[in-house]
DNA sequence: CTCCACCGCTTGGCATGGCAAGCAGTCGGC
DNA sequence: GCCGACTGCTTGCCATGCCAAGCGGTGGAG
């Protein structure tokens, strides 16, 4: 009952070195750009250790990714909170600096993006 | 001279301290709330600790306030530079809903609406 | 073949996170 | 007066985060 995929700092692991290897980088080049220990990088990526804040920060800056992604992945997304769905699209349609086309279109492409139909209700 | 202020954890501790009594609850009802011990919330309180993500998380449940918020005050969201012009922006980066490349994505074609350019780091 | 540079991983140890137990102070009832 | 029940805080102590040093393995240059 290994229940491998369960355990939360193994999934943020395996999505961390995802992302580093998609970003054709090294083990040691990503603990250096993050300034972390190459050997702690490794204990992080195969599940060993739950990093810190700190840690899973400066991993995210390193990795070009949001840090809110790294967060959902180390399991603090669970269910009570209420993700919001709505902001990114609300967002859009305030934004003052787009066109009504623009508008349209970015909202094409991100409602197709979430797999939200714009909804028929 | 003790720069309180600009001591990460002093921050957060003075943040999540104003919600608990914000929300009228005690520090141990807020302890058993979150799952933490009393004393170790008494000592995030006063910046004498870092808190972890896990209790962090816990925290941010407990008081009803979002994960992301507690985040900000930890001192790790550092992107921040979001006043007005910047809020789509900001919404697509937090938006769970997206896959790291299609946030790039977006963030792309948004920049390119509005004539921004990545300008940073 | 030897050497050197890189890869990722293991090990020991210090620093910090986090808790159980116990402290002093305040308030209302007896 | 004395007593519980509440408030927040201090003090050991164990578990864990995090790093310096060193390991074996692979591949190209001499």
């Amino acid at each position: 009952m290994a229940a491998e995929a369960n355990d939360p700092p193994h999934v943020l692991g395996a999505f961390i070195r995802t992302q580093r290897q998609m970003a054709k980088l090294s083990l040691r080049q990503l603990s250096a750009l993050a300034e972390v220990s190459n050997p702690y990088l490794s204990q992080i990526e195969r599940g060993l250790h739950e990093p810190s804040v700190r840690v899973l920060k400066a991993i995210a800056d390193a990795l070009n990714v949001s840090a809110e992604t790294l967060f959902q992945q180390a399991g603090l997304v669970d269910d009570a909170e209420a993700p919001d769905d709505k902001a990114t699209e609300s967002a859009i349609r305030a934004d003052p600096r787009l066109s009504e086309a623009q508008r349209q279109a970015l909202l094409v492409v991100y409602r197709s993006y979430v797999g939200d139909t714009p909804a028929e209700s």
